[in-house]
RNA sequence: GGGCCGGUAGCUCAGGUGGUUAGAGCGCACGCCUGAUAAGCGUGAGGUCGGAGGUUCAAGUCCUCCUCGGCCCA
């Protein structure tokens, strides 16, 4: 090694004359403290209203936004739903488009209510005490609510967005399902649905409790055992001498069966009974008897027999239901009243098992969903349901013998007991010998959240969209939702067949619920089921219904008088209001109608946005209601583009959820590490799949974001008053420049594509490895030399430095996108703060098409490709402390291959290796040579640095070259020194 | 139970139409620098591609089954 110190004794100190990197930029970011104030500051600029501004000549970029629920407080799954929609945004804006962000929100519906109700009860309100005006005036204040935590906490991710109205213009800000506008929109929207002919009415079981008086829905029930009496029933068979055998856990509603289920699949067997067991054996009589027939499916024959108390059976033969006939037990009998004398069909289910029961299921459509379906999928109707069970949960009037029998006791001390209808029935059925046996068991089945009774099905009037009801063309809304899908784009693709084998299967959509806080199904209905569309004065009671509603809101439809809506010519006694609320996936369907279209950013008939982007559950919900309700009403997709994104997993890919305790709070997230690293986080990960967060996931971020964060602390000492004026012609620029250049226009195809392709991580993986690999690694690493050591105006450095400043630029632009705050912080930190009032008001930058050089690149690679070898060898002398820094060495680099050695011409060796010296030369190398396997012909021996260290530029040279009154520096730094001092006095 | 999607180094991701020793960054280990310093540089160790079969001269890449996980249904 060298034997002279730094600096030379009694030398000078040059460390002032070297130019080392300054800024105001910390290393540290603070970013929980320094992001508000960011937010504040666009907030301040009026970020969102200038973007829209200045860019309103732009083509128009329109996204649309799903509303989220005005409930609670965000979670990551939310944060990271607007985050993406963001970085859409502003990545678009920035491509030149005028890309606006209005942001909404869906405001009807259950779980408001609920919420709502409990704060009514917490006040001892009862539901009685309160009426509906008030309710819903309660139900709109608690949405408003919500809406402003959450618009808050909205901005808090960053997110830039119309979040406000301005000047009380409702064509802007935010929008809000329970705007009055919207509603009246949405009401506009029905109508012109039911117009249209698409809407029906048609009934179909719902969960309800009786005790309650109400429908329920799925998240208002809980399961419980609950003890219930099974019987076994004989069903004749129309022109067979033998019943089939069904059992049941509701005795109740044998009296509403129409029809008994078999499943094809299942084999089935004419059973004889050859002996019961004894009356004294029992305590009572068997239901059996010696000779009887029965069918049941042979894998539970024994269970039958066994309940009906049969010691010994024969298995007579083989039978087929498919096809029969049955009559229904009560059929004929006089209690009847031929109530009961219709046709009971065989009906082929899937449901249907031989499982448990007797492989026969009694089918009563009014009570069971798979009833339903089974029955409606014979070809039989809605309408031709029997709906024989009142909202107090007891039979009709008209019920012969069982009329007024309740099914559950709704009052008293035994509430929520079994009533008095399914002891009834049992004792008609053993009166028409029908009964075969009886049981008890326990069974998990749904009770009210609220009152903890049991819930019953129950079939209920509903309102229905038709899906297969051609229209004037001959195409149902099937048809036309099916080309919809076909003509989107999905990202990922695989969307398509996710949403299209949905809406190829789904039945007609049921609108109608039996709630209080939402949109009213503004219908006049008459005793035959019609709506008052089938009426000639319908478009002028619509018109009354809808200004009715604009003025009023939803509650306005409660509190009008019918005589009004109706208007002249139409008799108030035929026609009934209509109470349902349409489910608020009819609301947030027509999303599009009262904000692009009403707002006029989207043609109202043939417009379309450009992308919808939610989580991959819409695809039943949102994506499937606004496809519907367009098509329904437009005959055209609402969209150009889904894009879906995964759900949030923890580290070992399991959901979140409280109970484990895995879940992340994104607002802790933003006071403990900042919001930008969980936008980053964000655009690393592949949307498209489930998302995986874990702290080490988090950890790692903060080191990607460091990283970024470094490069531009570095970028911005390194141009500390930097001026355009030092810049040079390309053609003067040293060849790393202007390989740093090709790189530039490399990544400015990869980062513009892939934001047009929603493709973030691909982005930051190529811009972190640039910043981490070709930057840090490279390109600063071999420059610092020049950057710091050079006289200020030679022509390497202000090359150096003017790629500098197109590297700081570039990568503000790039990543503004993602991480709106530190490229906000950077680019006010630097000379560029004069380009604009924010970096977010910019767009991308093109590449001067001269930048592009592959010829170059090739050159570079081999020159890498070298250098690798080199480095290499160094490392085997450090290991053998014969040299520290790469300085202290002067390796001689053997290159066999004139191509390779031919990369280097014009090149400065020792520089790119950042050694003192560096000799190059084809001449064959000794066998000593460090080589690598994967660098076939470069061998490097690693000679020793010579001469004397340089005291400024650390350098080691032949002292015979110094100027005389610089002895202890190198020439370079003479120049360098002689030049300061000028400037400096 | 059904539909759709996924399981590549500790982590995040690459790996057109099947074809040499499966890549990158981060992290980790070790070392260097001390004029980007709670920074920077270098070297290295880590996967046989969720598992099992199969097709093929050849499979992470095609087929079948299983398993684990996610979303939506039942």
């Amino acid at each position: 090694m060298a034997d002279t110190d730094n600096t030379s004794e009694g030398g000078r100190d040059y460390r002032e004359t070297l130019f080392l990197p300054k800024t105001e930029f910390p290393m540290r970011a603070g970013l929980p403290k320094a992001e508000p104030q960011w937010i504040e500051k666009w907030d301040e600029l009026k970020l969102y209203e200038r973007l829209r501004e200045e860019s309103k000549d732009r083509p128009k970029f329109v996204y649309h936004d799903g509303p989220p629920y005005a409930n609670g407080d965000i979670h990551l799954g939310t944060a990271m739903n607007k985050i993406l929609k963001d970085i859409v945004c502003r990545s678009h804006q920035m491509s030149g488009y005028d890309a606006g962000f209005i942001p909404g929100w869906d405001c009807h519906g259950l779980p408001i209510e609920w919420k709502v109700e409990e704060q009514f009860r917490a006040k001892g309100k009862t539901k009685e005490q309160v009426t509906g005006s008030e309710f819903r005036a309660a139900c709109r204040e608690y949405a408003a609510h919500w809406i402003d935590v959450q618009r808050e906490q909205f901005r808090r991710l960053g997110v830039n967005a119309e979040w406000y109205e301005k000047d009380g213009d409702p064509n802007t800000g935010p929008y809000l399902t329970m705007r009055f506008e919207s509603e009246a929109k949405i009401v506009s929207e029905f109508l012109t649905i039911a117009m249209s002919g698409l809407l029906y009415r048609g009934a179909k079981p719902i969960m309800w409790s009786p005790v309650e008086q109400t429908a329920l829905a799925e998240a208002e029930v809980e399961y419980h055992d609950r003890k219930a009496t099974t019987i076994w029933v004989k069903f004749p068979v129309v022109g067979e001498d033998f019943p089939v055998v069904i059992w049941t856990t509701t005795p109740w509603t044998i009296p509403a069966n129409q029809a008994v289920s078999f499943n094809p699949k299942i084999s089935y067997g004419l059973y004889e009974v050859k002996a019961v067991m004894s009356e004294e054996e029992l305590g009572f009589k068997p239901f059996a008897e010696v000779g009887d027939r029965l069918a049941v499916a042979d894998n539970l024959a024994a269970d039958v027999f066994g309940a009906a108390k049969v010691s010994e059976y024969t298995r007579v033969s083989d039978v087929d239901p498919t096809g029969w006939m049955l009559k229904h037990p009560f059929n004929g009998a006089e209690f009847g009243e031929g109530f009961w004398d219709h046709e009971v069909p065989m009906l082929a289910g899937d449901h249907v098992t031989d499982d448990a029961g007797t492989g026969f299921v009694h089918t009563a459509p009014a009570h069971g969903d798979d009833d339903y379906i089974v029955f409606l999928g014979s070809g039989r109707t809605a309408k031709e349901i029997r709906d024989i069970v009142d909202p107090e949960g007891a039979y009709r009037p008209d019920v012969p013998r069982f009329a007024g029998l309740d099914i559950i006791r709704t009052s008293g001390k035994k509430r929520g007991q079994d009533g008095k209808a399914g002891p009834e029935v049992l004792k008609a059925l053993t009166e028409v010998g029908a009964l075969l046996g009886r049981g008890m068991t326990t069974l998990r089945d749904a009770h009210s959240w609220r009152s903890k009774a049991p819930v019953i099905r129950r079939a209920t009037p509903q309102w229905f969209i038709a899906m297969d009801k051609a229209d004037r063309d001959g195409k149902t809304l099937r048809n036309k939702a099916l080309a919809g899908i076909d003509q989107t784009d999905f990202v990922p693709a695989a969307g398509r067949n996710r949403i299209r084998s949905m809406v190829e299967g789904r039945p007609d959509w049921l609108i109608s619920r039996q709630r209080n806080w939402g949109v009213p199904l503004t219908l006049f209905v008459n005793a035959d089921g019609e709506p008052h569309t089938v009426l000639p004065q319908a478009s002028e009671i619509n018109d009354r219904i809808l200004e009715t509603i604009r003025n009023g809101g939803v509650d306005a439809w409660f509190t009008a008088e019918k005589a009004d809506l109706l208007g002249p010519g139409v008799n108030v006694h035929e026609w009934e209001k209509v109470t349902d609320v349409l489910d608020v996936w009819f609301d947030s369907g027509t999303t599009h109608a009262f904000t692009l279209r009403e707002r006029g950013i989207i043609d109202d008939a043939t417009g379309q946005a450009d992308v919808y982007l939610e989580g991959s559950d819409q695809h039943r919900g949102w994506f499937q209601s606004s496809l519907l309700e367009s098509c329904a009403t437009r005959g055209i997709a609402p969209y150009k583009t889904v894009v879906t994104h995964g759900f949030i997993v923890d580290g070992e890919g399991r959901k979140m959820s409280k109970s484990i305790g895995n879940t992340v709070n994104p607002l802790d997230v933003a006071q403990k590490n900042g919001i930008e690293i969980l936008r980053l986080w964000t655009a690393t990960s592949d949307f498209t799949e489930d998302l995986r967060i874990s702290d080490e996931i988090l950890k790692a971020n903060v080191e990607s974001y460091r990283r970024l964060r470094n490069t531009f602390r570095y970028l911005l000492g390194a141009l500390d008053g930097y001026s355009e004026d030092e810049n040079v012609p390309l053609e003067d620029m040293p060849g790393l420049e202007r390989w740093v250049l090709h790189r530039i226009s490399e990544l400015d195809v990869l980062v513009k594509s892939a934001y047009e392709k929603f493709d973030y991580k691909r982005i930051m993986s190529a811009l972190i490895n640039f910043c981490g690999v070709d930057l840090s690694a490279v390109y600063f690493d071999i420059r610092k030399d020049a950057l710091y050591c050079d006289p200020i105006s030679s022509t390497r450095r202000r090359a150096n430095r003017m790629v500098m400043n197109e590297l700081l630029k570039r990568l503000c632009l790039w990543l503004a996108p993602v991480m709106p705050f530190t490229t906000e912080e950077a680019f006010q930190t630097s000379h560029l703060a004069g380009m604009s009032d924010s970096v977010h008001l910019l767009t991308f930058e093109d590449v001067p098409a001269d930048w592009k050089n592959d010829e170059l690149a090739e050159k570079w690679a081999k020159i890498f490709k070298v250098r690798r070898v080199v480095t290499g060898a160094l490392e085997v002398e450090r290991r053998e402390k014969r040299i520290g820094s790469s300085l202290e060495a002067a390796p001689v680099v053997h290159i066999d291959d004139a191509d390779l050695l031919g990369a280097f011409d014009g090149e400065d060796a020792a520089d790119l290796f950042i050694t003192s010296k560096a000799i190059l030369t084809d001449a064959p190398a000794p066998g000593v040579a460090f080589r690598m396997e994967d660098v076939p012909g470069v061998a490097v021996v690693p000679g020793m640095a010579e001469g004397r260290k340089c005291a400024r530029s650390w350098k080691y040279f032949d002292p015979a070259e110094a100027l005389d009154d610089f002895p202890d520096i190198t020439p370079r730094d003479a120049a360098a020194v002689m030049e300061w001092d000028q400037s400096n006095g």
